[in-house]
DNA sequence: ACCTCATTTGAACAGTGGTCAAATAATAAT
DNA sequence: ATTATTATTTGACCACTGTTCAAATGAGGT
């Protein structure tokens, strides 16, 4: 009845995960399914498991572009020219930005605990977290531990969990942010 | 061709509840279908929706318990007879446990992101935390402001949230969890 | 014996993720 | 130009989900 696409527009792994990008932003992982995102692309969602071999593989190629924008934007921070104190409160207030601008990929990245996707999870984190923490130690001046680090990972990480469960803007907290940064910092320049 | 069950065991919420939170504790709320609570019961799922208007009031019901059960630890450790500084170790390090210790039943009442579920969770863990602010803050002797207390709250929820995740048990952090309390505490005890 | 009514059943509905034989079309080989 | 091959797409199908609801059931009151 129905015949294949024209060649032109062959359905692409990247065409895919566009179109499932956006719903899973707007709707979440749980609440997009494939025929969803096959609808979009005007295709039977069995063509897209052609591509993926399943919803949890597909999201999770997503995770991985997210996590390298995050490294990106690390970097992009750690090279500005601004005191390592300035800096560092610049890094620590970037990774609430990014975690709570990309809700949907922050989920993935760090919350979801389903089986089917932790198993696509790699060394990802592990390695955005190595370039996180050996960032904030040479900014710190050698005065945090390693300790103290995967403590101000971990509050700030509890910070982008708890609003963005409640799936509030990062504009929305942003002075709540900018104070629970000064809090962790607190001490570290004796200020 | 089945008949309906004697009156002395009709079933009851306590019933539903209990037979759902070993459910839910063992697979996670996501995994736990209607039916397997009720095959569990020995009822048809039908007559579970006769006691529950849907699974997250279900899910809710389960909710309010645990925060109950979690305020009753912070009121207990609030009495214990420490010097302030140790009895705020005690309730950070107190918090931490039981988030470790019933993971399901904090990822209830803290992570599920389901609107479905969201929308029966009213003011349970509002009132938890003003108990656990008034406790933190009068245990600071007044050195503790407001938004300090929240972001402790905060970051031991990241902690609770990290480790959740992996599914590691308190045991198997522990140390991790005292240095993360020491973390936060530091330099309101001038220690 | 009859009635009432809270409780339970199970069929039905619209949806899900995933599978797979069959259909299709672009490309390579003749 | 015709044929064979191969990559891609389709859609019926499966076993499952949460939820609804008319109908059946049976305990308690009269």
């Amino acid at each position: 009845m129905s015949s294949r696409k024209s060649a032109q527009r062959d359905l692409t792994r990247e065409m895919i995960m566009d179109a499932a990008r956006d719903l899973f932003i707007v709707k979440g992982y749980q609440h997009v399914s494939m025929r969803q995102i096959a609808k979009e692309l005007g295709y039977s969602h069995g063509a897209i498991y052609y591509h993926f071999t399943n919803k949890a593989e597909l999201f999770y190629a997503l995770v991985q572009k997210h996590f390298g924008m995050l490294e990106h934007k690390l970097i992009e921070l750690a090279q500005a020219t601004l005191a390592p104190r300035e800096k560092l409160e610049a890094i620590l207030l970037g990774y609430i930005e990014f975690g709570l601008n990309h809700q949907s990929h922050y989920e993935i990245m760090f919350l979801i605990k389903d089986e089917e996707v932790r198993d696509y999870l790699n060394q990802s984190p592990i390695e955005t977290y190595e370039l996180f923490a050996q960032t904030v130690h040479s900014l710190s001046e050698k005065q945090l531990s390693i300790q103290e680090i995967w403590s101000i990972f971990l509050s700030l990480h509890g910070f982008v969990t708890h609003y963005l469960r409640h799936v509030l803007q990062y504009e929305d907290v942003l002075d709540m942010a900018k104070a629970h940064v000064q809090f962790l910092l607190k001490g570290i320049f004796q200020s």
